[in-house]
DNA sequence: ATAGGTCATTGTTCAAA
DNA sequence: TTTGAACAATGACCTAT
C-alpha cells in the first residue's frame, strides 16, 4: 500500500471536491459518497503541493489534520487520529452543542485537544470533516437493563440515602416498588410442582410435554397473571368493570411476558411437536383440533 | 388487531422499533421510503421488482431486490447491490446467526439495511438468494488440502513432508481423492430447485415445508445417496449382493450425514411442526400417521 | 457475467481517565 | 461521563474463470 499522492491537505480538499462546501448539499440524488474509494491523484496540477512530506520513502504516515497526532487513515473525509474520529462521530450522532469559555480561538494540538470541545469540533469542520459521512447506529442498544442488579439497587434505595424523597399519590416510591416485588409470584407457585419438573425435563431435551400438560400450564399461567394484577398497587381500588376492561385489553401481552419469564415454549414447533408425543392414544380429531388452536395462538403472538 | 392506542406516526416509526434516532436526521432527504409496503412473495423469478420507478423500460439497470440500491448484476441468483452480495456471502461462509431486537419485521432499504442483520438476511432468502451459490472459497488449481495424514495411516508409508507419492491398489491416492470429489453431488442436483428454495425459506423462518415436500425430499436424498455410492472407487466392482448388503447396513448413517450436509431438518419439532402447516386440508388420519412415522425415524436417529 | 478477494473506511466496545 | 485504542463489519473496486 503505497499512497503515492500524499499531498492532501485542507487546501486540497477545497480544490478537488468543491463539495467540501458543507451545508449547501442540494442532495440531488443518492449521495452514498461515504465508503466510495476515491482516486488518489485528484489534481495533477497541484504543483505547489503544500505540506507534503518531502520524503515519501521514509514516512508513509500522515498526521491528524486536527490535532497533529498520528492518524490512522482518513475518517469522514480527512486524515485524523482515532481520538478526533470518535469525538467527531459522537458529536454528530448525539447532536452535541459545546461552548467555549474563552475567545473561541483555542489552539488544538495533541496535548490540548481535550481542553475545549467547542474549538475542537470547530476545527474538525474547518479542516473538512463531513458530518453526512457519519452513519446512524447499526445495532440498537440492547435494553437488557432489567438485570436484577439494577432492581436491587433501586429497592435498596433506603441505604444510599439520596433517594427516598419521592412520593406518588402520598406513598413513597420505595414502598410502591416493594409492593410490586411482593406481587411477583414465587418461581414455583405458578405451576404445580409436577409441571415445573416436566418443564425442566423438557428444556433439557429429556422429554416433551403432552397436550394436556400444555393446556394445564397455560390455564395456570393465566390465573397467575390475574392474581398478579390484583396485587398491583391501586389496582384493587379501581371499579371492577375497569379492572376487567384493563385485563381484557392486555391479557395477551401479559401472557406472553409471563410465559417468557417462565421459559414456557412459545414457538410453533415445540407446541406442535407435543401433539406427536402424546403417550396415550388420542383421537386424530383431537390432535388436529389442538393444532388449529396452536395456530390461532401463534397469530396472537405474531401480532405483539 | 386491537393495538388501538399506540399512536405511531410515520416519523416515530423507527423510534417505536426500539431505537431512538437521537436528533433530527442529518441526511437531508426526508425519505419516507420505509413506509413502502413489502410484498414479494416467494417467487424469485419475478424479474420485475417492485421498486421500479416506471422507467425500467428505458433504463436497463435493475435495482437491488433486497434494499433498492444500485445493483451490479446478479449475485447468488438475484439482482443485488455489492453490499447485499458481500453481506450474504459473509453470512453464509461463516454460518452467522443473527437476531432481531424488534419484531423481525424490520424494513430493509438502502438507508436502513444495516439496522438489522437478521431481517436483512431474512429478506435475502425471501427474494431467492441461494446459499448453495456461495462457494467454499477459491478452489486451489491442483488439489485442495485434504490432509493426507488421516489416510496415510491406512495406506502406510507416509513420508513426512511430501505428498502425491502414495499408492493404493495401484492407483495414486490423489486420483482416488479426485474420484471421491467427483462423486460428490452438486449442491443443487440433489433436490429440485423448488425444494431447495423451500428449504431456504424454511431455514429463514419464512415458511415451513409441508408433509409432501418433506417426504419428497427424503426420497430424493436417499436416491442421491445411492448414486453417490455407485461413484465410490471400487464400489461398482463389488458383487451386487455385496453392494446391497453394504447399503442396507449403512443407509441410515449415510442418510443422516447427507441430511446434515444439506441442512435438512432432522429434529422432531420442525418435522412435526410441518404437520400443522399443511395448507391444503388433509385427513386427520394422514397427519397422525405421518407423526408416527416421524417418531420411528427419530428412534433411528437416536440410535446413531 | 458472476464467482472470489482486498482493504480503506465505517461501525462498536470498554478499560481508563 | 468522556475519551480513544482495539477490534469487527461494510462495501466499492478489483481479478479470475
Ligand atoms: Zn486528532
Ligand atoms: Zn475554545
Ligand atoms: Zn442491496
Ligand atoms: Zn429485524
Amino acid at each position: 500500500m503505497v499512497h503515492s499522492g500524499l499531498g492532501v491537505s485542507e487546501n486540497m480538499a477545497m480544490v478537488s471536491g468543491g463539495w467540501g462546501n458543507p451545508n449547501g448539499d442540494t442532495n440531488g440524488l443518492g449521495d452514498k459518497a461515504y465508503l466510495k474509494r476515491e482516486d488518489e491523484d485528484g489534481s495533477p496540477q497541484a504543483g505547489s503541493s503544500d505540506v507534503d512530506v518531502g520524503d515519501e520513502d521514509k514516512a508513509c504516515v500522515v498526521d491528524c489534520v486536527v490535532c497533529g497526532d498520528k492518524s490512522s487513515g482518513k475518517h469522514y473525509g480527512v486524515f485524523t487520529c482515532e481520538g478526533c474520529k470518535s469525538f467527531f462521530k459522537r458529536s454528530i450522532r448525539r447532536n452535541l452543542n459545546y461552548s467555549c469559555r474563552s475567545n473561541r480561538e483555542c489552539q488544538i494540538d495533541q496535548h490540548h485537544r481535550n481542553q475545549c470541545q467547542y474549538c475542537r469540533l470547530k476545527k474538525c469542520f474547518r479542516v473538512g470533516m463531513r458530518k453526512e459521512a457519519v452513519q446512524r447506529g447499526r445495532i440498537p442498544p440492547s435494553h437488557s437493563g432489567i438485570s436484577p442488579n439494577s432492581l436491587s439497587g433501586v429497592v435498596g434505595a433506603a441505604g444510599p440515602g439520596h433517594i427516598g424523597a419521592d412520593y406518588f399519590n402520598g406513598q413513597p416510591v420505595s414502598e410502591l416498588i416493594s409492593q410490586l416485588l411482593r406481587a411477583e409470584p414465587y418461581p414455583n407457585s405458578r405451576y404445580g410442582a409436577p409441571y415445573s419438573q416436566q418443564m425442566q425435563a423438557s428444556a433439557s431435551g429429556a422429554s416433551v410435554m403432552g397436550i394436556d400438560s400444555i393446556c394445564e400450564l397455560a390455564a395456570r399461567l393465566l390465573f397467575s397473571t390475574i392474581e398478579w394484577a390484583r396485587n398491583i398497587p391501586y389496582f384493587p381500588e379501581l371499579p371492577v368493570s375497569e379492572q376487567v376492561a384493563l385485563l381484557r385489553l392486555s391479557w395477551s401481552e401479559l401472557f406472553i411476558l409471563n410465559a417468557a419469564q417462565s421459559a414456557l415454549p412459545l414457538h410453533m414447533a415445540p407446541l406442535l411437536a407435543a401433539a406427536g408425543f402424546h403417550s396415550s392414544p388420542m383421537s386424530a380429531e383431537r390432535v388436529v383440533s389442538f393444532m388449529d388452536q396452536v395456530r390461532v395462538f401463534q397469530d396472537q403472538v405474531d401480532k405483539l
